[in-house]
RNA sequence: GGCUCUGUAGCUCAGUUGGUAGAGCGAACGACUGAAAAUCGUUAGGUCACCGGAUCGAUGCCGGUCGGAGCCA
């Protein structure tokens, strides 16, 4: 087996995942090695979102080169297959000068992407097109059952109900003419070696935790930022405008909910985003779980790496 | 003080012409391969405010108690 030279931060929002990030490669640094972060959270992509993404500021970073913030505009689309094309080619770069790629994000699927060896089928824009107009005309049941006359694996693994993946298995399927079910492997495998750190803690806590966490972003000011950015256009970003608390931030400042209700909804949001990224993030085997509670973390994480990756602090 | 309305799942409410109840949201869990901070699925929650009466049988009818809302005084 290869040596691990890709480190990985999950977990769900709110669990100190940039706070880690910084300290191991920090820990790296101070070993003699090089370290630097890419962002692995789908929302700091975006230029001037930051508040309401918990963002580190250019000072926060604490002299960590930090690679995939801040790289799109606030109108652009974002989509995982991209970043995984986006991100590898840094992996690589950052490799081959001998310096530790660290990935700190949430996105779940972002992290696959970049993380497993997986292809994205093709896309095409005309036929999406064609497909949204059949869902709104017919119906996903009846587009289900297309799917079923194609490729009957894939149609048992797609709820009836779920339009989303129902249009894209059939988008799949009609631009390949290959199975989509094909295209998905029994077992995840990495694409490289990775050594992947996850933080959680008692759900209770996190809970508590992102009730504050959604106050603070309120009370520094995320409506006003919001509200700035109305003007570059966040109510057209297909992926921008449906970032939690940007949304409730600009229903507030629009006077249809009042700053109490865009809290709740916002703190709700996030509580459910959080509880996903669990549910996804547990089928990780990969994955070593710290609490991020525990007094002593970043010497367990050290421990981590000590014994699984010994060369990254020159040992 | 009088009159009227009202009390059903954590929340907002349906409902049963009397045979012990549902939805949406929330919650827990799960799925997930080009919008994933998306999309979808499963499950668990109720002495139907309390006490008494009539009835084979009450959440539903009758009486009372307590709580809430409105109107009048």
């Amino acid at each position: 087996m290869s040596a691990i030279n890709l480190v990985a931060v999950v977990g769900p929002t709110g669990s100190g995942k940039s706070e880690l990030g910084l300290q191991l490669a920090e820990k790296i640094i101070e070993r003699g090695g090089r370290a630097e972060i890419i962002n692995s959270d789908s929302m700091q992509f975006y230029r001037g979102m930051n508040i309401g993404t918990a963002k580190l500021s250019e000072d926060d970073r604490r002299g960590i080169k930090h690679h995939m913030i801040d790289v799109l505009d606030i109108r652009d689309e974002s989509t995982a297959a991209e970043y995984q094309q986006q991100v590898r080619p840094i992996i690589e770069e950052l490799q081959s000068q001998s310096i530790t790629p660290i990935l700190v994000g949430g996105s779940m699927l972002y992290i696959a992407a970049a993380l497993n060896t997986f292809e994205f089928p093709e896309r095409d824009a005309e036929l999406r097109q064609q497909l949204e107009v059949e869902l709104d005309t017919h119906g996903s049941h009846a587009m289900h059952r297309r799917i079923a006359a194609l490729d009957p694996i894939a149609a048992s693994r797609i709820d009836p109900e779920n339009s989303r993946r129902v249009v894209r298995a059939l988008e799949i399927l009609l631009l390949t003419g290959e199975p989509f079910s094909a295209a998905l492997p029994e077992e995840t495998e990495s694409w490289q070696p990775v050594l992947e750190i996850g933080l959680n803690s008692d759900r209770a806590h996190l809970v508590d935790r992102l009730a504050k966490r959604v106050e603070d972003m309120w009370s520094r000011g995320l409506v006003a930022e919001a509200e700035s950015l109305i003007g570059a256009g966040i109510r057209k970003g297909k992926t921008s405008s449906r970032a939690i608390g940007y949304a409730q931030a600009l229903a507030q400042v629009d006077g249809l909910i009042s700053e109490q209700e865009a809290i709740a909804q916002t703190t709700q949001l996030t509580q459910r985003y959080a509880r996903r990224q669990m549910s996804w993030f547990r089928r990780d085997e990969r994955i070593n779980w710290f609490d991020y509670q525990q007094p002593n973390l970043m010497e367990a994480v050290s421990q981590l790496v000590s014994d699984r990756a010994p060369h990254l602090f020159g040992e």
